[in-house]
DNA sequence: GCCTATTCTGGAATCATTCAAGAATAGTGG
DNA sequence: CCACTATTCTTGAATGATTCCAGAATAGGC
């Protein structure tokens, strides 16, 4: 199913921003919206900050896209939506890479008191050193 | 201990703006940077915002504040330190819950692949609707 | 091909937070 | 108790990511 296919199937407009969005998150996974813009625009060089945005938030909102946002960094999204899978970052260089559900298949924890909250998801962020990061530090 | 004691015991100077701060997130607990300089405000009414944050700053780099920062929130500070404990947020209105960790003592997870990545924390958060925003929703 | 709702463009605004320069002050040594 | 110096405070401006706005463009149904 190609990009186009998947926007129409999910209720959205098919315009070139969108489709050069979808595109370039594919391209650059755990992209921010700033990377996002750079790589649209060297398809499609006249799209504006807004597009982009309202692009990335669409896409987000019927699950085509999947939005992370680490604590002191910008927002990153990624394609593999749907599972539920976790992330490490790099305190220092702020990469991010994909790390599968800790226990089982997601929601994979249950925490041990809700206080009465109706729990839906169960967001997992390993921090560390990237393998670059951590051979810096070590020298 | 008393939080005069527990700033010079941490290497910080006793500052009234200090002990303030230390005292508004002992109140408010999860409070964010604008509920606690408004807290301040009360006992000291011209302590500046810049006080209220670099205190923060200055007592998180020291351990006797966490900072945590929900996706979509400011970022929220509290006195309960060292056991790296977990926590809700509701989805609706934002507040925040403390859990125990999900499985056994901290650091409480172990990533089944970890990318070369030198972890040294794993951060949950769970989301859901707290249960005045549950009920609210359901009705 | 036309029409209308949706999306895009350009520009300004917002929010949380940080930076900068100079005044105030905590804590040390005398 | 006082002076000294580094730290912290004040005021005010700046930053970065993101959102809001009004009007122009356009996707997709008829």
């Amino acid at each position: 199913m190609d990009d186009t296919e998947e926007l129409r199937r999910s209720g959205l407009r098919v315009t070139a921003p969108r489709r050069a969005v979808l595109e370039a998150v594919r391209q650059l996974p755990h992209a921010d919206a700033d990377a996002v813009l750079t790589t649209v625009r060297a398809s499609l060089p006249s799209v504006s900050v807004q597009a982009v945005y309202s692009g990335l938030k669409a896409l987000a909102d019927v699950g085509l896209l999947r939005r992370i946002e680490p604590a002191g960094h910008p927002a990153r999204y990624e394609r593999r939506t749907g599972d539920n899978h976790h992330h490490v970052v790099c305190r220092s260089c702020g990469a991010i890479d994909d790390v599968d559900c800790a226990i089982g298949p997601s929601p994979c924890l249950t925490p041990s008191s809700s206080h009465g909250f109706a729990i839906d998801e169960a967001e997992v962020t390993y921090w560390g050193l990237c393998p670059s990061c951590g051979v810096k530090s070590a020298a």
